[in-house]
DNA sequence: AATCAGTAAATTGTATACAATTTATTTAAT
DNA sequence: ATTAAATAAATTGTATACAATTTACTGATT
């Protein structure tokens, strides 16, 4: 469909590629079926599995396994396996109160650094948002609501504080997946346009503001009292 | 010396065992050496030396290695080789940022609901490092210095935000070896004397503002023009 | 039928072997 | 002597083999 070269699309790694080869291509793959909920909180991920739909050796898939244990997107016990991780709601809880920390301050250093380019960027991945909305593709719409998140956080300019907040995106991911209570269907929307309004305008309070009370709307459409158990196919979700 | 359970200088392990196993130990073991700088930033950790070292196979320490890598006291080049980390004064000032946007919270929360209990445990961690600082172990006691900052985290009872500020300090540890411009010799000595007093009081607005300006005196006491290289042994640093 | 023990299968943990790449050394040319 | 190319050594990346552990299954006992 876009294979313009600069807004990316294209390769959709959304965490970095820690180092190139066999292994990082594992992870992103596993990654990106986590971040868009076909991989479901819970499911395990056996080894001779994966080594099998991707053609690599048990130790590239483990290799790849340990990576997404460090990004809290796995669960690895010991002799037991991996599994995709399953936040508990005092997790959720965590999760957001760390974010509320950081991506206000953030969303005010980014309006003071933005440039029109960066605007554009913004703006063309929202649309992607919305048009994965309106597809009904909500794994994806998810997926690039995330990396808007991401995107704000880069353009602050702030590398450190970019791969924690990357990292309490992906988790957030997991808890959407297990507390979302269907209802409130991605009200991200309204808050995405505002926040971009308030870029335009290099309103870094605004934006804060904007910031403080999405994360809280998040917060509050999650049912954290919620609690699903998941059966899984595994060879069909991935390699599609 | 000290074998009572319940203030642990027994096992210093520092950063939690992620999996227990010959790799953690290693882990552990490779943390330590480098929060107490006899592993110096820029040294290349050659997989067979730690596996004669250690007597494990070259599984289990590049497993190790791995995780050191996404603690970011490691980098790992490809087809190079593993190296301790070595930031750079833009990462300095980044890792710095961040703890000032997290640590003075935390401490405000912490100073809410820490128990008489905690203050014993931080008071003896306290003397402790005033111990090392005497005894011109400066590793020593710049480790212990860190666990201070920790020790506030899990006061404070938020798991997901100790792990990043575990993370930052490990970094600060590295950064310090890099940077630290000889004059002013730890002294955090006070900093923390203050801290604990505010502890004890309960006054939160109190802790936070002298967390607040201690991160500021420690990133001010940096040189971030220094640039080191550094000569390295191995074999003797580890096994001591 | 349900529970428990014991055994077999499956799965993960670790060590080793081989391949690919980098680094060091030697040799040749200017 | 210095540089460059060629070759050898060392080091890391990947695959496989074996060991340890867990899980599933069978069958006996109550």
């Amino acid at each position: 469909m876009d294979h313009s070269p600069h807004h990316g699309t294209e390769k959709p790694t959304f965490i970095k590629p820690i180092l190139d080869g066999p292994s990082a291509r594992l992870e992103a793959s596993l990654s990106l079926a986590i971040h868009e909920h076909r991989l479901l909180p819970g499911m395990k991920l056996r080894e001779d599995e994966l080594c099998e739909i991707y053609g690599v050796s048990r130790t590239v898939v483990r290799t790849a396994l340990q990576s997404l244990y460090h990004s809290q997107l796995v669960e690895i016990k010991r002799n037991r396996g991996a599994f995709v991780a399953k936040p508990s709601a005092r997790e959720a809880l965590e999760v957001f109160e760390a974010r509320s920390l950081l991506e206000p301050h953030i969303a005010f250093e980014a309006a003071k650094r933005i440039t029109d380019e960066d605007i554009q960027h913004l703006e063309s991945h929202m649309l992607e948002e919305h048009a994965a909305i309106a597809a009904r593709e909500h794994g994806r719409a998810l997926r690039l609501s995330g990396q808007f998140h991401i995107d704000i956080a880069r353009i602050a300019d702030q590398s450190t504080i970019q791969g924690m907040i990357e990292k309490l995106v992906s988790r957030s991911s997991l808890i959407i997946a297990v507390y979302w209570g269907r209802k409130s269907a991605l009200c991200e929307k309204h808050a995405h346009h505002a926040l971009l309004k308030a870029f335009k305008l290099r309103d870094g309070h605004d934006a804060k503001e904007l910031m403080q009370s999405h994360l809280v709307d998040i917060l509050a459409a999650l049912d954290l009292k919620k609690d699903t158990d998941t059966e899984y196919n595994l060879r069909d979700i991935l390699k599609g």
